[in-house]
DNA sequence: CATCGATGTTTAA
DNA sequence: TAAACCTCGATGC
């Protein structure tokens, strides 16, 4: 589920089983091999997560890797190889596998299955990443660009001597966009998508198409808070689950259309807003 | 076996 | 606004 509580779970990961060693890096499939043979050998030094994007720092280069919609980093190892299967986009359980180890004591990787744009590899385990939006390796001024475009992240200690819920606070105020199309601009906030957008307005009984300009400052702060709060779930959980009462019912509104709103009765809508699907309760998201 | 759809973003029209 | 990118689980015949 790449929102960017994905991102900031996987920047975790690596920074666990693959940084302060060398690593071995291939790209099976074949559509990364110049960027491969720059990061093979290399020591990564850090991950970090900003909004969707994962940068890992080796030296002056980064790797940038955006997962997209259909992204995913599959981790395959040993006993010592504390690593989750996936994060990222839903797959296939791996099947186990009897670890066997080169001369040097490297655990020796199974063939890579399908389409792997990268493969990184540690003495205990590898990962595999398959179909990401972005793999690149980035110099410091690209890299800097790129975070340059993106709004503040819940997930992140502020870059600035404001605060990010300012900085957020200040982007909404000056467009004129609605606020569900605000809260999918990366530059307004960074690490929000199509679930965190549609259930954080529910709870704040937010209409989706008040435009962000107009929002009660208070109410925008309090949406900020309760996309926080969301966010940290989903690291902590590994899944997004805004239903926090128990039973089976993940989502308030995402995906449950037609159906009563637990909170008024009133029927869930759908509607097409830019290309993507928008939930809400038209009944009590009102302003 | 074919088709659809998805947690996303960029580019072209 | 639509298409393209790219992968795979779910759905349907």
């Amino acid at each position: 589920m790449p929102e960017g509580h994905t991102l900031h779970r996987l920047a975790a990961q690596i920074n666990t089983v693959f940084v302060g060693r060398p690593w071995r890096v291939s790209s099976p499939q074949g559509r990364f091999t110049a960027g491969a043979q720059r990061l093979d050998g290399q020591t990564p030094e850090h991950a970090e997560a900003w909004g969707k994007h994962l940068f890992v720092h080796l030296g002056p280069e980064i790797w940038q890797v955006h997962l997209g919609l259909y992204g995913a980093f599959s981790f395959r190892g040993d006993a010592d190889f504390a690593a989750e299967t996936t994060i990222g986009a839903p797959r296939a359980a791996a099947v186990t596998f009897e670890p066997h180890y080169d001369a040097e004591g490297w655990l020796i990787p199974e063939p890579p299955q399908g389409a792997v744009r990268a493969r990184i590899s540690a003495r205990h385990g590898w990962a595999d990443l398959r179909g990401p939006a972005t793999c690149a390796v980035l110099q410091l001024a690209e890299y800097q660009k790129v975070i340059g475009r993106l709004g503040p992240d819940p997930l992140r200690q502020p870059r600035t001597d404001t605060t990010p819920r300012k900085d957020f606070l200040h982007n909404l105020s000056r467009r004129r966009i609605s606020i569900a199309a605000a809260l999918m601009d990366q530059a307004v906030i960074a690490g929000v998508g199509n679930i965190y957008r549609a259930e954080s307005l529910f709870l704040e009984q937010l209409d989706p198409h008040t435009p962000s300009n107009q929002l009660d400052p208070e109410r925008a702060a309090a949406l900020w808070d309760r996309l926080s709060e969301q966010l940290r779930d989903g690291v902590a959980e590994g899944r997004i689950r805004t239903v926090r009462t128990g039973g089976s019912r993940r989502h308030w509104v995402y995906k449950h259309q037609g159906t009563g709103c637990p909170r008024c009765g009133t029927l869930i809508a759908a509607a097409e807003l830019q290309g993507r699907r928008l939930y809400w309760c038209p009944g009590c998201q009102r302003d």
